[in-house]
DNA sequence: TTAGGATAGCGAAAGATTTCGCTATCAGAC
DNA sequence: GTCTGATAGCGAAATCTTTCGCTATCCTAA
């Protein structure tokens, strides 16, 4: 009955998210505008990507006003959460640490990222003490 | 003229090269074995699915002997890089850490993941200090 | 040696994603 | 009001991925 709560999306799908997560609400103007820049392609498609977004609940609109405003139904973290996951099952058999330490092994971070990291792995182990 | 040394591979892809990454060399008897065990599919579409791969330059086989032996031309830290960096590029801008971030919030790790985490940590801020 | 099962190969169907063409409607400039 | 450019909507083409049907070949056990 209820529907997968948090669709994986394809990579156009993906572009245009990321639009929006930068953007807030717009319309499809704004929207087609990066769309173009980024790929040449056409108004219509814009258009239908987002009609099929709508449909699997990857955005919401405000057809209060018009133009109509569109905004990312997830958030980014969200997303990424369900995308890590995925990758995570499909790669590296079902573990995060492991993806991680990949992830890790082949970047640079920032001493203020290294930081962050730490910060978390320190919540962590709080966390689990408990 | 020289084409994308590491194509990002599909799905089904994944779950072929999980099986070979798992095995080793081995013959398309295993692989549709736990192909089919997975997804009730055909012995064909294994069949099919591997030529494909071969074309892509994703496996390799040995021909030399039959059954032909196949074999990841790819290793998962290596296939696990780049989908990790295309991830990066369509989810988090590019930032890596954000990735790692993001995966580490919502996943509990034991606590040898999290000091080999911490070592890797380390050598990422040695090797920056040289 | 030969029947039977595993292997090999391919074209094409079935599915999913992405792109576009065409048509209609809307809102503001004139 | 009417013209015009932006917006809306949808069917279908194009493309990519996955699945399968059909045919041929190989190897081995009887």
């Amino acid at each position: 009955m209820a529907r997968s709560p948090v669709p994986s999306p394809t990579d156009v799908e993906l572009q245009i998210l990321r639009i929006l997560w930068a953007h807030g609400s717009c319309g499809v103007g704004v929207i087609h505008e990066h769309l173009h820049r980024e790929k040449g392609t056409n108004y219509s498609t814009t258009m239908k990507m987002l009609s099929v977004m709508l449909g699997k609940g990857l955005v919401k609109r405000n057809e209060a006003q018009r133009p109509h405003l569109y905004r990312a139904a997830w958030s980014r973290e969200r997303i990424g959460k369900g995308l890590l996951k995925d990758l995570a099952t499909k790669v590296f058999e079902g573990s995060v640490s492991s993806l991680v330490l990949n992830a890790l092994s082949n970047s640079k971070a920032s001493q203020s990222d290294i930081e962050e990291i730490r910060q978390i792995l320190s919540e962590m182990e709080n966390r689990s003490d408990e």
